[in-house]
DNA sequence: ACGAAAATCAACAACTATGTTGACTATCGA
DNA sequence: TCGATAGTCAACATAGTTGTTGATTTTCGT
């Protein structure tokens, strides 16, 4: 018999967790500002350490807060976080889609979708790059469903460029230097590579100018046009 | 009999403390040979899970083996991964140094550098992709000697990407499509982010012909020549 | 068939992480 | 000043990780 002595006081339930479980899907305003606030600070944690290493102790010690007061608001490490990633990166795959289903040239495709997701890529900074870090070849099983999904998104993404590319070899306005999935994750490749040295407030480019100097570069090449 | 008939007297070290420690050192040919196969083991879970997913217990199970099998060889996680690792990195910046270094056109030495880094990762497939997604700015605080020598060695090759692109922004051989910096990364992770889709055993695309189409592209761009 | 090396078993210590809980205190508006 | 909401504190259960250990069994060369 632990608990049951009824004998001392009443059991008298102080009802905290009900209200911890509610405060967690209160949807006001102050709530929804703090959860903004916890997500942001998160972001810095994850940017910092990577997701995996990140804990939650050390997303409270961010706001200088206890860890207790966090699961006041969230449920979990990875509701922080994979909700917002999703957003985001559905807003990009959409606008590719809608580059690559326009009637623009190949050219002109290919050249808009660089500085457009790069400028995505600035705008949001470091969010996507903590996704692109990420890397979904290793999650873990849990997240399985969401990940699953980010999967799909980046398939549409990968898509939306080889369609672009086979595009231009149909038209004979891209020269044919090799497999179109080749190609694509190549532009694809420059652009995500970022994640690694680009860093908007300390650099003199900023995200469009480094997406311009990209499709430049893919489009007509390094070699100098005199030497031919 | 389970124990000693003596039963209550002898302590009797067993000195299989000292036998394996001892064993950690050994260099003899058996000894290295099953290193190795625990090392190639070990390359094999850390590209299914990633490094920091990857336990020791994994490893274990990937040989069929106990757990303490793998201590009797190795003596950590990092040990087991970090040193093959260097060797394979040094060798490639020391090859894209001797490129740079090299009395060839800048065309000739970024055509060469790319192919001959595409070619390095196919034949040392898995284990450079694995360093590449390991991502040096977040490691553990214990590896920092590790990481800090690492990252020097990223730098170098970057720098011999940036000389030879300002090389041939120098003579000319290159148009100035922009920063050398932003060009020279862009270059490498054209090549880096192969990480995430090339897998030699699937791909109909062998690494070199990746790195032939991706030097074809960066130097003389998809843009056909007809339409100029 | 003997003995040494190799490998295993079953624990153990120490640590870190997540998520939960109940009681407590601080804050702040009405 | 009262009462509700927000936030804190100090645990706790659970689980996973690394690296170690002593006793035991298997393997294998000679």
């Amino acid at each position: 018999m632990t608990k049951n002595d009824k004998s001392i006081a009443a059991p008298r339930p102080s009802g905290i967790g009900k209200r911890r479980t509610a405060a967690r899907e209160d949807s006001s305003a102050s709530h929804q500002a703090r959860r903004k606030e916890i997500g942001e600070a998160a972001i810095r944690v994850f940017n910092r350490l990577g997701f995996q290493r990140a804990s939650m102790t050390a997303v409270a010690a961010e706001l200088d807060i206890d860890r207790a007061s966090l699961y006041y608001y969230i449920s979990s490490k990875e509701e922080l976080f994979d909700e917002i990633v999703r957003a985001v990166v559905e807003r990009n795959v959409a606008l590719a889609r809608n580059i690559q289903r326009s009637n623009m040239s190949p050219h002109r495709k290919l050249s808009d979708l660089i500085i457009a997701v790069m400028s995505s890529y600035g705008e949001h900074y470091p969010l996507i790059y903590i996704y692109i870090r990420e890397n979904l070849s290793h999650v873990s099983d849990k997240r399985s469903e969401w990940s699953r999904y980010m999967r799909d998104l980046n398939t549409q993404m990968s898509d939306a460029v080889v369609a672009i590319v086979e595009q231009g070899y149909a038209d004979k306005s891209f020269r044919n230097v090799g497999s179109s999935k080749v190609v694509a994750y190549g532009v694809l490749g420059l652009v995500g590579w970022t994640n690694r040295w680009f860093r908007p407030e300390e650099s003199d480019v900023s995200a469009e100018e480094v997406g311009k100097i990209y499709a430049e570069m893919v489009l007509a090449g390094l070699e100098s046009p005199y030497l031919r």
